[in-house]
DNA sequence: GCGCGACTAGGCGGG
DNA sequence: CTAGTCGCGC
């Protein structure tokens, strides 16, 4: 035997041990289509990095023959230092791994030449957020003489961004309106793409479609992808959506290495269009695909398992299989009603206070998660009250701060003069702005578009700075605005060429005057001037290269941040606080879920709409699901009698998706904190005592029943009892429903009136 | 065209 | 509750 082959086998051995058969089987698969599906904890990344290792390692695969498309940045940046371990230090290069949203604009951008003349977007194209999008929205509703109340902006934008995230056009669109309100959403789309166009902004859904229309375009580029991808990974496949499947399916063609990993039970982005037929179709579209299934869970106590386990069988929509562990049994999952959120919140504090004394917690073991980013402000109060440490993932986001993308509009308009809505941004914000409104705006556009130029050249032209004859016809006041404005962009400009972004920055601070509307004496002042210096003190990073070459790839990655990327695991010593939504992908030795009540998880809107789409009320459990299965020797759960939402008090009532989780495995802790072991009927005791003491109602007596009994209840309406069986001192019944079909309630839990 | 107080309408998640 | 919009006087 060689000592080549000695190495090879060496490394085979290295990457192979400790992985289980399944695991060892999903590394090893190296040809063809594979579809993993990883329950949670059941060592997916491990699978993910020992495979994309043992590529490189023992097959001999060249680290740019290999597209690993990650969830988000942060899961690359982790993969790829684990893949690097794996490798004993030996750098990654040319593997190309991250999010779709940045795979898509690096082909865009490692295409410059041919995106211009085939797509017409300029290789500077501004990626527009939400707040961006919406803003061209209500331009495209006022260019079609429309009334933004009648139509708002965030819904149409849902509606475009879910037709562009299925590959349809306006055109089609128009085509497939059934309705008024169709019809009229596809009007705004099509002119919402003219004026994206020419702001040569780009949304993020175009940065999935774009590549499409690009290979589409251009085959021969699609055939140099193809042959180039020898292997594709993809993670999270079941939250990808139909264009990113698309675009993964026809990279993959030639190779036809197609490996994605995911769990249906896990999809929490219907809402973004994610699409589940991308997973449960994989095998139709590839038929010689091979499936490998991880159930064995190495993250969480037993108990933890099967409680969602539990809840998670209860979907209806679901492919039926177990979520198993040969962990131990762990702790029973504490269940907690407090009275209001504050008192949840100082619960959660209290615990996470205990924890760290006495039991020796890491604070940066503990994770805090929720619905709703509402929900952190009561959260973070108690934490700050008792000085314990803590980072808040997501909520409002650095760079969608006022100040923040006050000045970055100024570095974007930069960068790309047709930003239209950078623009306006800065006349409407900055000092430099004043004087100019709505009506000089419109003069200057009328220019704009009798010209064929930009806005910006508008305000260079007033300035005399401009490569145009004529001018916007402004005067007085509004024209002196104008000539400012002109003129203080064109000097910032000439900054680009040579000086670092650090001088450009301190510049538009001064020049636009926006650096001194912050009176430093005010408190609300003071923290959003930090920010601009945080801001700064970013750029200062990016070292002293001239801003020309910096700045394109800084205006990109701050495009593209995701909430969790922004989670900071290396940072010893915080407890974060959460969105179930980001959460996952995550883990933490202590969990705590909060507000699991009717309303907020499930959401309210999933409630509303249960019977017309029942599938909205499965993802809230997905999500639920996707909680829990974050904890690993610890899971809280904790839920409030009444909560305050935008100053108005309600009363709440326990998730239903509590029902599910047997006695056994929970203990209940009583409101003043005295342990009581019990579990449905201590929870049921508790939703019965929901109305305010003042008006309490009467106990309604325990009602037995029995099979063949008509029933009455408030939500589903008339029914049937077809089976009774008794429960932990409760009865489950199997109830039909004339209108809602078969459901299995708890006595104690379903208000029905018997009709007999 | 600006700045102020009054009013109201959201009522989720995020690359 | 809070961000965004409206209508007013300057």
């Amino acid at each position: 035997m060689s000592a080549l082959d000695f190495t090879g086998t060496s490394a085979s051995h290295d990457l192979l041990a400790g992985l289980n058969e399944q695991q060892q089987a999903s590394v090893l698969a190296i040809d063809g289509p594979i579809l993993v599906v990883a329950g949670p904890g059941s060592g997916k990344t491990r699978v993910l990095t020992h495979r994309i290792a043992y590529l490189m390692e023992v097959e001999g695969v060249p680290g740019d023959r290999i597209l690993a498309v990650t969830f988000t940045n942060k899961a690359a940046r982790e993969m790829r230092a684990r893949i690097e371990q794996l490798r004993h230090g030996r750098p990654l290069d040319g593997v190309v791994m991250g999010t779709f949203h940045a795979f898509g604009a690096r082909l865009l951008r490692e295409n410059p030449g041919v995106v211009a003349d085939r797509l017409r977007i300029l290789p500077q194209f501004t990626i527009y957020d939400t707040a961006d999008q919406a803003e061209i929205v209500k331009a495209a509703l006022t260019s079609l003489g429309l009334d933004p109340k009648l139509f708002q902006p965030r819904r149409i934008l849902g509606r475009i961004s879910a037709a562009k995230s299925q590959l349809i056009t306006p055109d089609e669109a128009r085509n497939l309106a059934e309705t008024y309100d169709e019809e009229v959403i596809a009007r705004v789309f099509k002119e919402y793409e003219r004026l994206l166009r020419r702001a040569n902004a780009l949304d993020f859904d175009d940065l999935l479609t774009q590549p499409i229309h690009l290979f589409e375009e251009a085959p021969h580029l699609l055939e140099r992808y193809q042959e180039r991808f020898q292997h594709i990974l993809v993670d999270e496949y079941q939250d990808t959506n139909r264009v990113q499947y698309v675009l993964v399916s026809a990279l993959a063609e030639r190779h036809r290495n197609l490996f994605v990993v995911g769990d249906p039970d896990q999809s929490i982005y219907g809402w973004r269009q994610a699409d589940i037929r991308n997973i449960l179709d994989f095998e139709k579209d590839y038929p010689d695909a091979r499936q490998i299934h991880l159930e064995l869970n190495y993250r969480s106590t037993a108990r933890i398992v099967e409680a969602a386990d539990r809840v998670i069988r209860e979907n209806v929509a679901r492919i039926d299989r177990r979520l198993r562990t040969d962990n131990d049994e762990g702790e029973p999952i504490v269940l907690r009603e407090l009275t209001d959120q504050a008192h949840e919140a100082q619960f959660i504090a209290d615990e996470i206070r205990r924890m760290a004394q006495f039991q020796d917690v890491a604070y940066d073991d503990i994770a805090i998660m929720y619905r709703t980013t509402a929900q952190s402000r009561a959260l973070e109060e108690a934490l700050r009250f008792r000085g314990l440490p803590y980072q808040v993932v997501g909520g409002v986001r650095f760079y969608e701060r006022k100040e923040i993308k006050d000045v970055l509009a100024v570095l974007r308009l930069l960068h790309n003069p047709a930003d239209t809505v950078a623009l306006e941004r800065i006349i409407g914000n900055l000092p430099m702005g004043r004087g100019l409104g709505p009506r000089a705006l419109e003069a200057i556009t009328t220019w704009a578009a009798a010209e064929r130029r930009t806005m910006l050249d508008g305000f260079l032209a007033v300035a005399g700075r401009g490569a145009t004859e004529t001018a916007p016809a402004l005067s007085g006041a509004a024209r002196s605005a104008a000539q400012r404005v002109g003129a203080t962009i064109a000097g910032l400009h000439e900054m680009l060429i040579d000086e670092p972004l650090t001088a450009l920055f301190d510049a538009i601070l001064d020049r636009t005057g926006y650096g001194a509307t912050f009176d430093r004496t005010e408190e609300e002042d003071l923290d959003r001037w930090a920010n601009i210096l945080e801001l700064r003190s970013e750029l200062e990073r990016l070292g002293d290269d001239a801003a020309r070459e910096t700045l394109p790839q800084y205006l990109e990655r701050v495009a593209l941040v995701a909430d969790v990327d922004t989670l900071d695991t290396d940072e010893r010593g915080r407890v974060t606080l959460i969105t179930l939504h980001s959460a996952k992908g995550l883990e933490f030795p202590v969990v705590f879920v909060a507000g699991v009540e009717e309303g907020l998880l499930p959401i309210s809107r999933a409630i509303e709409n249960e019977h017309l789409r029942p599938e909205e009320l499965e993802e809230e459990r997905r999500l639920f699901y996707v909680g829990m299965t974050r904890a690993e020797r610890l899971l809280y759960l904790t839920y409030v009698s009444s909560r305050a939402t935008y100053g108005k008090v309600g009363y709440s009532v326990p998730s239903r998706f509590l029902t599910a989780i047997p006695n056994h495995l929970v203990r209940s802790l009583g409101r003043r904190g005295s342990l009581r072991t019990e579990g449905k009927a201590g929870l049921r005791d508790r939703v019965r005592g929901e109305p305010p003491p003042a008006v309490a109602a009467p106990a309604p007596p325990v009602v037995t029943y029995q099979a063949g009994q008509k029933v009455f209840h408030p939500k589903f309406g008339e029914g049937v009892v077809r089976e009774a069986t008794e429960r932990a001192g409760d009865q489950e019944v199997a109830v039909e429903f004339v209108r809602h079909g078969t459901k299995r309630l708890l006595a104690s839990l379903a208000a029905m009136e018997t009709l007999d």
